[in-house]
DNA sequence: CGTCTTTGACCAGCGC
DNA sequence: GCGCTGGTCAAAGACG
């Protein structure tokens, strides 16, 4: 069966458009794998630093958690504090320009007060837990001053409640617009504020892993690998 | 009408 | 005791 010339070129053409998009996403993976050790390096740097000398936002701070919001697919860095013993502290990203304090994190809060303290010119919110008429959860809502783009809250107590699945997905007021939330935590984790963090595995997986070069035996692929991996290790 | 937010007042703890 | 600061209360208003 005779194909027809142009065709046949067409063929080729697309082949090698995808070829190339192999290639592309080939190096941009491995681009996202030396961002990913990267930032676990400088996570566990930072890890370490922070147990011997605290800064002074981060104070207590153990280590970052990326966790990505699946409603807005935001990314929310939430380094979990060490406070006290039934308290935590996580902070959210959010539109610096929202000055509302809500953030969605599967519980119903009600607004019991505002108050601009010494060392932050942005007013702290105070929150009572209204899903339960005596849970005794109280939380703390603060622009972060190092960075408006995240906000500080401080959760305290525990709730003697079970989350309602369905507020999770929206527990804010109506009148309120959060731009920010985790309502797609799992309710396992949104039981209790103090594990409200996701730890996302930020290791290589066994399958990416062995794409370092030896697992992969395209030459070309491994020396472009090699290439963007120096040159991402060059641009930082 | 019930619920929620706002906001000024009040209270307690702490340092001087 | 006094002043400062953070946390809470509660009345008033907004909103659905």
């Amino acid at each position: 069966m005779d194909v027809p010339s142009s065709v046949k070129d067409k063929a080729e053409g697309v082949e090698a458009e995808l070829e190339q998009l192999q290639k592309e996403n080939a190096a941009l993976r491995l681009m996202l794998q030396v961002m990913r050790n990267k930032y676990k390096m400088l996570s566990e740097a930072y890890f370490r630093e922070s147990n011997s000398q605290v800064p002074t936002i981060c104070r207590g701070l153990t280590r970052f958690d990326l966790c990505e919001d699946q409603h807005s697919h935001k990314n929310i860095l939430i380094p979990q504090l060490q406070l006290a013993a039934n308290s935590s502290q996580v902070f959210v990203e959010t539109d610096p320009r929202d000055e509302s304090h809500i953030v969605k994190d599967g519980f119903q809060w009600r607004k019991y007060g505002q108050k601009v303290t010494k060392h932050n010119p942005f007013p702290r919110a105070y929150f009572r837990c209204s899903m339960a008429p005596g849970c005794p959860v109280k939380k703390k809502v603060q622009r972060c001053m190092e960075d408006k783009n995240f906000l500080m809250v401080t959760y305290e107590g525990q709730h003697n409640h079970e989350v309602n699945p369905s507020i999770g997905q929206s527990l804010s007021s109506p009148s309120s617009s959060a731009t920010t939330s985790i309502s797609g935590f799992p309710n396992s984790v949104l039981d209790n504020p103090l594990r409200s963090a996701i730890d996302l595995d930020l290791n290589l997986s066994s399958e990416n892993s062995s794409s370092n070069g030896n697992g992969n035996g395209n030459d070309d692929d491994y020396n472009n690998k090699r290439s963007m991996e120096d040159h991402i290790a060059v641009g930082t």
